[in-house]
DNA sequence: TTAAAATGATAGTATTACTATCATAAAATA
DNA sequence: TATTTTATGATAGTAATACTATCATTTTAA
């Protein structure tokens, strides 16, 4: 018996729920494979359809076009990071021990799988980190900002600061701390990976160690 | 008698220096004003044609397709803070005084208008906040980069780190934090404009000094 | 003054990003 | 089980995008 674990996300990130039916959890699945082999740019509905023997038309059913798509799973990855927090940090009462979850979630969250099959969590997690960044860096990022298909990124950056605040009451920028340990993870995986001159870690056989011990030195320094 | 100044970027960038002509010139000029108005990805050589009466294969002519396009602004940006920077550091001979020059260039370079007249340095702020990392997250980074297509914000990143180690010998991510600040600077702005439960930090009537004050804030924790 | 280089004008192609319509298959319900 | 609703497939079509090619004309340099 397995416990499927199913994430829901803001109806107006989709048309019709991918995640209901064989097509669309077929839709998702080979979305990531795909994405994360050949970049969002010239990922294309068409190219989707051919390799799940479907068609365009039945894609345009499930979601709008391929910017909304890239942001559902980069929203499924804020829910399961979320998640996985939660989970981990449920019995823990002391913060300092929260944010080293925290953190370690950030750059470690592929190796927990929840047993979504049609999600490949590593494969999702470098198409956050090498694309991510698109998903709200585009002229419509108010309007969707306004029907909130943001909601988790800030949900999760509130529980984030939550607990910064609980390290340290009088840390002045909790939120900005939270975002940027966020976006530091994904973004020095990316240096170190593609433009090792702009960071300090390097990674080894998808060794992400260094780059926790570094998010580790920053937020004791912030912090204590 | 005014001083031009003519930055120079790696030749990979364009197929045709366009610094060097009117047609390029004016390239460059309403590129800046295009994308900053519609986004980078509705903008088109074609309406850029129409825009100064010019044609699509003209403006072939002169860079490869957008993407090189807006990497040759980006590089002109990293290119253009590290000129500001060295000249207003020169005389400087305290580290903890150079850094704080560095985060007011990272985050009010476009006050300081070295004169380019085909470039409105604003405009290119705006461009670099809300469009920049699409420059390096592509999936032809590794080759761009092989070409030197990153060497600004390379030799950028170096140059603060350097400052970086000058405050605090000790400090372990000299690199990482160089980026770090270039990047938080950037992602609060767009933060604090678009998505503001991302961030602790306001911006009123284009006034960064929260931005600011919150990367002194950080660097000094960081480093004392 | 002539040759070379830059730009313009025009046309054409493959691909992308969709939308529309109708047929068929699968699932739900009576 | 029959029927009706819903989901998917098949096909076609359109406007825009991202180019490339060719030739004429203008501008600049020798």
């Amino acid at each position: 018996m397995s416990v499927e674990i199913k994430i829901s996300l803001n109806n107006g990130l989709y048309l019709k729920e991918p995640q209901d039916s064989k097509l669309g959890r077929n839709i998702i699945k080979y979305s990531i494979i795909l994405i994360d082999e050949f970049g969002f740019e010239t990922f294309t509905f068409k190219k989707l359809a051919q390799k799940i023997n479907s068609t365009e038309a039945s894609i345009y059913r499930y979601f709008e076009n391929k910017h909304m798509l890239l942001l559902f799973l980069v929203n499924w990855y804020w829910e399961w990071v979320s998640y996985l927090i939660s989970i981990n940090t449920m019995n823990v009462s002391d913060p300092k021990i929260k944010l080293k979850i925290i953190i370690h979630s950030f750059v470690s969250a592929p190796k927990y799988n929840p047993g979504v099959g049609y999600v490949n969590e590593s494969k999702l997690h470098n198409i956050v980190i090498s694309e991510g960044v698109k998903a709200y860096h585009t002229k419509e990022v108010d309007e969707e900002n306004s029907k909130g298909l943001f909601a988790s990124y800030k949900s999760l950056a509130n529980a984030v600061s939550k607990v910064i605040s609980e390290v340290n009451p009088d840390f002045k920028y909790p939120f900005a701390l939270a975002t940027n340990l966020f976006e530091m993870s994904n973004n020095h995986i990316y240096f170190a990976k593609h433009l090792p001159r702009l960071t300090d870690i390097s990674i080894k056989e998808d060794n992400f160690d260094e780059v926790e011990n570094m998010l580790h030195y920053f937020t004791k320094k912030l912090l204590l």
